[in-house]
DNA sequence: CTCATATTTGAACAATTGTTCAATCATTGT
DNA sequence: ACAATGATTGAACAATTGTTCAAATATGAG
C-alpha cells in the first residue's frame, strides 16, 4: 500500500474529516525526513556520551575520546555525524579542533530526554490501558 | 582501544583535572544506553509521521496507517517500537486500539526538533568556524 | 624540509534496521 | 459456532549502521 489516493479506513476510527484534517496538518515529506535526521543522530550511545560530554564543555576530539574512552577514530567518525545533522559546531584551534553543541536545542533535547527516563523508575508501571478518557498516568 | 584506566590524553587540551571532572559526571552506562534507545525511536521518518499524527490527536492504528500512507502491518511494528521505547500509550476500545503520545516530554522533544530545523532555512550557512568566545551564530 | 601530534578518512565487517507478505490473534456481530 | 474487521506477528530481504584498522591529511615546532 502506497499512497493511494483514497485509503480503506476503518470503520470504527474517527470519521474521514478528522483524518483529512491530520493528513493536511503533517509536515511534507522532506521536512519528515530532516527531522528524522536530526533526531537520529541522538540515536547512538556513543553520540549521547559525546554529547553529554559537550554539554558540559567544548571539548577537542581526544579530550572526547579519552572521557568517553572511545577510540579517537571512532570519536571523529560520531563527530562527523553529529556535524552534518548539525548538533555541533566546531573550531580549529591549533592542532585541536574544538566541539561544542549547536545550540541550547540539542542540551533541551538531552535534558529533556534525561527527564523522561529518569521519572517512573522501579515499580511495575504497566503503561495504561484504561477505557474512554478517564486515564490518569501515575 | 576499550575502557583502559589512563587514556593517552592529547597535550592540547583541557587539562587533566577537568577531563577527569566531566567524565565522572557523565551518566552510568546503562543510564547512557536507556537515553540512546529513548531517543533512537524518534530517529525514522515513518516514527516522526506516526508521532506528529498522534500529537494532533488519539488514533487507532488504521486511522494512523491512512494518514501516513503507510501500510498496516508497517505501522504495527513501528507501534510496537514507540510502544517498547515508551514515546506511546495506548488503550483497547472493541476492535480498535487507539495509541496516543506518553506524554508531555514526547510532544515537547518534537517541537523543539520542528524549531531547530525549521530556522536558519536557506541562505549558505557555513556552521562557525570563527576564534574563540566572539562566535554568534546566524 | 622533517618530525611529532591531532584529526580525518576509507575500506571492511558484523550487526541492526524497516519494509513487505502471509499467517495469526482478538474482538464483535449474526 | 462462524464470518468479518482490526491489529499483531514472524520470516525474509535489501539497506544502513558503528566499529576497527591502516592510511592520509593538517598544523606547529625544530
Amino acid at each position: 500500500m502506497r499512497k493511494s489516493e483514497k485509503m480503506p479506513v476503518c470503520s470504527g476510527g474517527s470519521t474521514g474529516e478528522y483524518l483529512e484534517a491530520i493528513a493536511s496538518s503533517l509536515p511534507s515529506d522532506e521536512r519528515v525526513i530532516e527531522l528524522a535526521e536530526f533526531l537520529e543522530a541522538f540515536g547512538d550511545s556513543s553520540r549521547i556520551k559525546i554529547l553529554l560530554a559537550l554539554s558540559k564543555h567544548e571539548l577537542c576530539t581526544c579530550d572526547i575520546s579519552a572521557i568517553t574512552g572511545l577510540s579517537v577514530s571512532a570519536v571523529s567518525h560520531q563527530l562527523r555525524v553529529l556535524r552534518d545533522k548539525k548538533l555541533v559546531k566546531y573550531r580549529r584551534a591549533g592542532r585541536n579542533v574544538y566541539y561544542s553543541l549547536d545550540d541550547e536545542h540539542v542540551a533541551a533535547i538531552l535534558d529533556i530526554a534525561l527527564k523522561h527516563t529518569g521519572e517512573e523508575r522501579e515499580g511495575y508501571q504497566v503503561h495504561v490501558v484504561k477505557e474512554a478518557g478517564s486515564g490518569r498516568r501515575r
